[in-house]
DNA sequence: GTATTTTCCGGATATTCTACGGGTGCGCTC
DNA sequence: GAGCGCACCCGTAGAATATCCGGAAAATAC
């Protein structure tokens, strides 16, 4: 597959916005027939593009109304520190998020969590818990002023 | 609505997996009958703890390679800042998420743009260029460790 | 114990999905 | 230009699916 068209590229917003739809009322907004639909979004699928679909669910009706963001710095000296904390951050089911950046600390996670008090114990048995660690800072989430945005196609 | 049981659990989880899954298929795997699932799906998004279902799309087959944080501080001397920046931020394409967060600094913005030039001129028209913002800090993602996972319900 | 509500299920109808075959336009070769 | 291959599109038919409806069973209320 060499390129998106302006078809595959309206799949691909309209999916984002909900991925649920039937092929046939998908065709409808595309401006094509079902079948030819169908082909181009399992092309999307197979090549890669379309990495897969989910619900989208809301935290705070499941329990999980706070969102915190936490700055790890790891010392370096540590021998597989970071290996280790790839390891441990992608196990634990709290954190959502977690990448590595260029900048003043190491790693950025995005956790949530019931509460406070959860927290507390998330960052003791988790993050503090692991070697090389050697600073985080935490930044509670007062407010989401925009929750999660579809990719710009 | 009152409380999830042990099934709404599993259908929340299995369409955090795959949320075009079909009804037959969801019905299998949480052991009710396609009916009586499809009672309980309509059920789960009627009382909101099912928002929407959205495709996951690879943001680099999109050219959207570049995972930026934004730390903004802003002067909270100005009128109407923190309601300006709100607005902006949920008008841009390029962010993905925007939140207010207790610590250090007032807002964290998670954008994606496709390289280091397309991030220099988000951050100018966009970012600087909004009154009473006072000072950002920019964490380019280096690598993404966990990208994105599913809530843990 | 009875009534009410909730949850679940099976059957019938409507909708949808999914190969399959055919049509059209484009570029390439000769 | 004729022939060919390719990419894209479409309609059709049988299978799979969703959805509506009525009723049974279990949980709950009184």
């Amino acid at each position: 597959m060499t390129e998106l068209d302006r078809v595959d590229r309206r799949i691909l917003n309209e999916l984002q916005a909900d991925g649920r739809m039937t092929n046939a009322e998908l065709a409808d907004r595309v401006g094509l027939a079902p079948t030819s639909t169908s082909e181009r979004l399992k092309r999307l699928q197979k090549s890669g593009y379309i990495t897969g679909f989910s619900a989208r669910i809301d935290p705070h009706m499941v329990g999980l109304g706070l969102l915190v963001f936490v700055e790890v710095s790891l010392d370096k000296t540590t021998p597989d520190a970071f290996d280790k904390f790839s390891r441990a951050v992608r196990q634990s089911r709290e954190v959502l998020e977690c990448h590595m950046v260029a900048g003043g600390f190491d790693y950025l996670v995005k956790a949530r969590v019931t509460d406070m008090s959860h927290y507390r114990t998330f960052l003791g048995d988790v993050l503090l818990n692991l070697p090389g660690v050697s600073e985080t800072r935490t930044y509670p989430v007062m407010e989401e002023v925009k929750p999660e945005g579809p990719l710009p196609i």
